[in-house]
DNA sequence: TGTACATCAGTGAACGCGCGTTCACTGATGTAC
DNA sequence: TGTACATCAGTGAACGCGCGTTCACTGATGTAC
């Protein structure tokens, strides 16, 4: 059920697909539909669930591979857009609905990409070079490399799925533009003590 | 009439809209529609098309303010945000369409971004310090200055219209970031004379 | 200035269709004794 | 091991509704002579 679900989210987003597709697609008279959820509703926030489950667990592997400081990013993208292409329809279905879906679905899309900022952002402090740096900076440095990502996904995700070449130059793309940002980042204590 | 589409596109993304709500909404009779657009569709690329006009004036109004260095990422950033401000509706329309829109407009938004990035590279490349980067880079580091920029207008447009403090809040932490991404920018030229 | 005609936005009735949801039902699987 | 009952996913008919689209129409505004 939420397979077909999942299947139909490739094309267009959730909020548009209607309760008797869903259950065409599944291969189940519309009415079967109400035995598993109250109204299609139900069904997104459950496919949110699902999708925030997998997201966690990305980012549980992500953070636990402690690499030398010169493969950290390198290897963190490598994970994250393998994960990614590992689950592209639960990607696609978010992707859709931070920005098109109801009031509730983005709140919660966005309180969630919130979390993952402030990890990120802990994480960080233990960078040597930022221990300077305010707790108000880390999140905005945090949430700099997070949004970036999520663009590149969004962008990823609009590639043919097995278009490798495309998904090789964004995966480098992804790397140089975190980089480019930790240069930033390495620069920031120096430059403005007390951020202006 | 375009005024109506506008004002519902506050609610939902323009793909969820029926064409009988848009006429309603105008206050008109559904079979008018027809006098103005063949079907929905052409209405939603007329939209695009105003949108992109109002985009594309705002890019030249940025580019064309000579400022020092020092303050042209402020000021680029506060012309900016004004825009997004004054054509509220444009952007969220826009901004929905992004993910949640038909193929033919997620592919017609992406090309004016690329545009738009291009257009930044080009500026970029008269910056003493970035002569020595390649046009690859060049392209890059634009593009993370744009995905970041597009990302917190995002962001913007979540919050309430005339939540004064939210947005100063995001103009300052859109200039930060910006400002982070340049010092990133100025370092690389040292770091890596080739791009790994 | 006055008459005849063209253009064009908007009207209202009507159509067939897919929608979400209700209802009483079937039949398979699991559980109690 | 056999019988009785509960649970539960799926069925199929039916409903009223909003949908996109057609059609012939009205009436105001602009243009030619």
């Amino acid at each position: 059920m939420d397979a077909a679900l999942d299947l139909v989210a490739r094309k267009a987003p959730f909020s548009s697909l209607s309760l008797r597709e869903v259950t065409k697609r599944a291969g189940v008279v519309p009415t079967a539909f109400y035995r598993h959820f109250p109204d299609m509703s139900a069904l997104g926030l459950t496919l949110l669930d699902e999708s925030f489950r997998t997201l966690r667990q990305m980012m549980r592997e992500v953070r636990q591979q402690e690499l030398p400081n010169e493969r950290m990013i390198r290897g963190s993208m490598e994970t994250f857009f393998t994960y990614v292409r590992n689950n592209r329809t639960h990607f696609l279905f978010v992707s859709k609905e931070l920005y098109g879906g109801s009031a509730t679905m983005r709140q919660a899309i966005r309180r969630e990409i919130r979390l993952f900022v402030s990890e990120l952002a802990m994480d960080m402090a233990r960078f040597p070079f930022l221990v300077q740096v305010s707790a108000e900076d880390l999140q905005m440095m945090a949430s700099l490399v997070v949004n970036s990502v999520v663009a590149l996904t969004q962008e990823m995700l609009e590639l043919d799925e097995d278009d490798e070449a495309g998904q090789r130059e964004m995966l480098i793309l992804a790397e140089k533009q975190v980089r480019l940002i930790y240069f930033g980042v390495a620069q920031w204590r120096s430059e403005t003590g007390a951020p202006a």
